[in-house]
DNA sequence: CTGAAAGCGCTAACAT
DNA sequence: ATGTTAGCGCTTTCAG
């Protein structure tokens, strides 16, 4: 069984093939009579047009490429999926790719990308020196990076972390906490930098001391490894009250902790998770998070990316606010030496 | 700044584009000494072959379509996790579509990944109807579907789905439960049917009344939708002390409505989710669930499909044996009158 | 061992 | 309004 072309088409419909293309395409110089047999045509043996030949032929193959650090992350599959409807909205396809944290994987996926000849890239870099490693292939080919891991000289959307992290930790020190911990996140990343920016802000604009429980890059599962982390420090005794956890997924890991070691969330321990997922919304959990609105974030993303391929802007920096979503993980606590507030 | 072709690249090792062509391809009859030759110009004018202008050619595009009704659902972006590495390990790239449990995208989903030349087709379509509508229109092409959602003539990789159901009901019942209810799914799914059939195929066999709380088709959100009848339920009196979920997701919603009704899980309420979920896993929730494991049906769906694709095989069924995964969200019942067991 | 030439299916000048 | 022709970048007979 071959496949059918518009020189089928073309036969069956008595015209040429540019014929069938343009009327195809709806080209304006064709009659309404020829768009009507050509139609009829292609109905009648069941064509289908070959993007792949098209691709060849024009330059474009509406094929962008997405390539995330971990697409089972609940953010990433959420902003994937919206990322996904945009595309397709606009007529785009989307090749995705999952690097589970590995810079040379990613390396590879940008090549691999290349060579399939998309017309543009969404990328979640692992980190910045991972995005600096293959900037160059990249070369002036539409891109835009999801986040924060990136050098200065490119387009990317991305979320005023240092912002959310900065607002948990006022939230927390209002609320009257003082042995606040930050908690989570791989040392290459960017994102867990700027976040801890933000917590060091406000503690230290506060005077108090820093808790930070961080991961080296080639710790496996991050989130155990939290989960021990956090329980030792618990448990050695001189521990803390409240933590700001790297995702929601650590807070969770958090949560087992505190209660493992026999403090209750929120009435001995405070918790603050980001990303917002949807399984912290649940009534059971009630995770209060930092939201940095993957809806948002997936569509800008794609508008720019868009805007830069049909060549009507170059090169664009979105911020998007994060939005501190107050739930039931955090409490207020009484002290006897009321400092200021 | 111009494409880089075979012909530059043959151009610089002074020899033919059929021999560039060759020695990519580490043909046999290519003298080591040229191979070397247009490995170096390759690298210097770092040439990246054009996928798209292969596919043409030969009649393989090494792409394979995944449609899934829903990549934001942990199981199903924890099976494409799975299935991109190993497409890309067989050297295969990954169109991704997301129907979003809508018959009529995916049947136009299914168009784009065929008009995209893809070599095969990974399916988790939204019920036996829906796949029946684009049934045709695959042809012979390879296809494997994902799940129950099929009618039978096609190559799939499923969950004995009914088995998993019983087994969480006869599991219940040897508790010392006796109110059992299933709740959550979609009425036009295949893989509610057979989870149905085996929660009635227990409870029948001991006597039992059925208790069956399942959305219609258009339900928007099912997870919300599922809490509030339970809650009704519940809070009617007449209520149940146990329940099989649909999902882990639905499985959480229930909890919820547990607990708002002012019941304990697992004291005076138990539970069993499906799909096993990581966020399931948590010790912070220790959700007992029917476990179908992503990582083997992903990895014997893009098996199956390979193969079919480098015609080694032609059709294929393979059913996963599920398993259930006992953690902390039921508790045995001392019963007054010990009927049996 | 290597090269010339003919497509793969489609589009886009450039005619008519 | 429609047709002719020449590619897009690669592979693949068929000849040297």
């Amino acid at each position: 069984m071959k496949r059918v072309t518009i020189y089928d088409v073309a036969k069956l419909a008595n015209v040429s093939p540019t014929t069938v293309s343009r009327a195809l395409h709806d080209h304006p110089a064709i009659s309404e009579g020829t768009k009507q047999r050509v139609r009829a045509a292609c109905e009648q043996l069941a064509y289908v047009p070959d993007i792949v030949a098209r691709g060849l032929s024009g330059q474009k193959t509406h094929t962008i490429g997405v390539i995330v650090t971990d697409i089972s992350d609940p953010y990433l599959s959420a902003l994937c999926a919206v990322m996904e409807r945009h595309c397709s909205e606009h007529g785009y396809r989307m090749l995705l790719s999952n690097t589970l944290h590995d810079p040379q994987y990613e390396l590879e996926a940008v090549g691999r990308m290349l060579s399939q000849q998309v017309d543009g890239l969404l990328i979640s870099a692992h980190s910045p020196q991972s995005q600096a490693r293959h900037r160059a292939l990249i070369g002036d080919l539409p891109c835009v990076y999801l986040g924060n891991n990136h050098t200065a000289d490119c387009s990317y959307v991305e979320v005023d972390n240092e912002r959310g992290a900065y607002e948990a930790a006022q939230y927390l020190y209002h609320l009257g906490h003082r042995r606040i911990a930050f908690v989570g996140g791989r040392a290459d990343s960017r994102t867990l930098e700027l976040r801890l920016k933000g917590y060091r802000r406000s503690l230290l604009s506060h005077g108090l001391p820093l808790r930070e429980i961080v991961g080296s890059d080639h710790v496996e599962d991050l989130c155990t490894w939290c989960y021990q982390q956090t329980l030792d420090e618990l448990r050695s005794g001189d521990g803390f009250d409240a933590v700001i956890a790297y995702t929601d997924r650590i807070a969770m890991s958090i949560v087992d902790a505190a209660e493992a070691s026999g403090l209750r969330v929120p009435e001995d321990f405070s918790l603050i998770g980001f990303d917002d997922i949807v399984f912290g919304q649940l009534r059971h959990v009630r995770l209060t998070s930092v939201s940095q609105s993957y809806f948002r974030t997936g569509q800008l993303a794609v508008e720019r990316l868009l805007a830069q391929i049909d060549g009507s802007c170059s090169r664009t920096a979105d911020i998007i606010e994060p939005e501190l979503m107050i739930r039931d993980t955090c409490r207020r606590i009484e002290r006897k030496e009321r400092s200021s507030l």
